[in-house]
RNA sequence: CGGGGCGUGGCUCAGUCUGGUAGAGCACAGCGUUUGGGACGCUGGGGUCGGGGGUUCGAAUCCCUCCGCCCCGACCA
């Protein structure tokens, strides 16, 4: 059943998402700040299940939070040479207050590297302070051309991390934990969402790192979307700021940084992965309402009885499953269904009048739309059956994704099956071509190296664009 | 930055070509009837027509100018 004001993915995808924001009450652009929107209260919700899960793993993996200012001198982005280059054309800066010129204007963080690094020079004297394992939970700016909600806006939420070790091991070492055991257990675990974990190459990796790891999404389209980063910033911005210590041995080194970041862009991954034409799909372990009850009656004594076995029926839920129970008068059930169905709650409770007398209820699953994914059963047991039932649909959810991500990717091994397979979704190729080579694949076919995967088939190939062999293979794709 | 679209009650839009008392649907408020897949009736409130200037007896409508937002593309988490 096609829902109003929600586009069809076949007919315009990107219009689709845009519908689907708004229609499931996630956010609202803010058109008097060009390129920011207001996370709704329900959007914010999802974020605040994401840094949940997100925080337990970082705390988990040794790190701790802290707040750095907002506000960060210009002349402290331009100290590394590559990172200026890589964010300077969209910075916001501020050049008065309190009424005044500024004598040196401030820039708005497009990302904190530049002002975290300052105080880590100055915390930092001995072998004995490090590992410092940092994270902070923050609002960013980044003046972007083209803005979408979730997906690129002017101002986002993220984290980041910032940490310093005495050497080149032990910095990469974190940047590959984080990325394996914060990032890619958090993403697919908790928001049902593959990804696959690789290396950025020269092109496009961050802005002043020695190596960008990755992992990356497929969406529905087949493009791909960057979910998260980890960067070994070797000794770039210790040099430049420089965060040096005494070692062992009494001698003065310059530290190893890492930093890695994800964002409110990972809601809309969520949306992109799992979201059908009626609505927003959320993963159980994500959704911040896992299960909505609707009573159904048609007076009074209906009510009452109703209302007394929604009581009974959900009294065990309490601490187990996060639920609603929708008991605004005055709109039918048919509407409630509908609403919740375009909000995404993954399960739907009935109870009416027939319920309360044969004992049972009719359970809806969201990711299986219509009849086919609604059945009546017995009050008997429900508990442990919904907390099965959301189990199930987590793991369904993933396989499904899973499926699809494995359907729209192939080998090529010429240029004209790549430039075919990039419309669908992900190219896996041998490659040994330059950051040169890249940039024309990109003009001429829009796709990118997404990433050099970590799993390696260890095999020799020949490279599709300049006929070198070579054991590394690389994905190319169209992304967000 | 290029291309396109739009700006009229809260929302979606009609009205603009051809100037003549600002409209519809939805939403909202009240009352009543409804309620197992987007209920219905009656009543009601709500708009400096994006801003400024001009033409005209008269401008949402014609002219000039400024502003803003959205979509597509290049760039980017």
């Amino acid at each position: 059943m096609p829902k109003e004001g929600i586009t069809l993915r076949s007919k315009d995808y990107s219009q689709w998402y845009l519908d689907i924001v708004q229609q499931a009450d996630l956010a609202d652009y803010a058109e008097v700040v060009k390129g920011c929107i207001v996370f709704k209260p329900t959007g914010y919700a999802i974020w605040e299940a994401i840094q949940k899960g997100l925080d337990e793993r970082i705390k988990e993996t040794g790190h701790v939070n802290a707040y750095f200012p907002l506000l960060i001198p210009k002349s402290f982005l331009m100290k590394e040479a590559e990172h200026v280059e890589g964010f300077a054309p969209e910075v916001a800066e501020v050049t008065h207050a309190g009424g005044e010129p500024l004598t040196e204007p401030y820039v708005i963080r497009p990302t904190s590297e530049t002002i975290i690094g300052y105080f880590y020079s100055k915390w930092i004297r001995s072998y004995r302070d490090l590992p410092l394992l940092i994270n902070q939970w923050a609002n960013v700016m980044r003046w972007e051309m083209r803005t979408r909600p979730f997906l690129r806006t002017a101002e986002f939420l993220w984290q980041e991390g910032h940490t310093v070790h005495a050497t080149e091991e032990d910095a990469e070492r974190e940047t590959l934990l984080i990325l394996h055991d914060v990032y890619a257990d958090f993403v697919e675990k908790e928001m049902a969402v593959p990804v696959i974990r690789g290396l950025k190459t020269e092109k496009e990796k961050f802005a002043g790192a020695l190596r960008s790891y990755c992992i990356e999404a497929m969406m529905q389209d087949g493009r791909a979307l960057q979910a998260g980063t980890s960067h070994n910033l070797g000794q770039n911005f210790a040099k430049a700021f420089d965060i040096t210590f005494t070692d062992q041995n009494n001698t003065v080194q310059h530290a190893w940084t890492t930093s890695w970041g994800v964002s409110t862009r990972l809601i809309g991954a969520l949306i992109m992965t799992h979201s059908d034409d009626e609505g927003l799909v959320l993963p159980p372990r994500i959704a911040p309402i896992q299960v909505v009850v609707v009573p159904i009656y048609k007076n009074d004594e209906e009510k009452s009885a109703v209302m007394a076995a929604v009581d009974s029926i959900t009294k065990a839920w309490k601490g187990r499953i996060r639920f609603k129970v929708d008991n605004r008068e005055n709109l039918t059930p048919g509407f409630k269904y509908n609403e919740w169905e375009v909000k995404g709650v993954p399960i739907r409770i009935e109870v009416g009048p027939k319920d309360v007398q044969k004992g049972s209820v009719a359970i809806a699953r969201r990711d299986i739309p219509g009849r086919e994914g609604k059945s009546f059963v017995p009050q008997e047991g429900l508990t442990e059956r919904i907390e099965a039932l959301l189990a199930e649909i987590q793991q369904a959810l993933f396989d499904r994704a899973l499926a699809f991500r494995k359907e729209r990717t192939a080998e090529v091994s010429t240029y004209d099956e790549l430039k075919q397979q990039v419309e669908k979704g992900f190219a896996v190729a041998y490659w040994a071509g330059t950051t040169e080579d890249e940039k024309r694949i990109q003009e001429e076919t829009k796709a990118t190296i997404r990433c050099i995967p970590l799993e390696q088939p260890g095999t020799v190939g020949k490279c599709f664009y300049t006929g070198k062999e070579t054991t590394q293979q690389v994905i190319f794709s169209r992304a967000y």
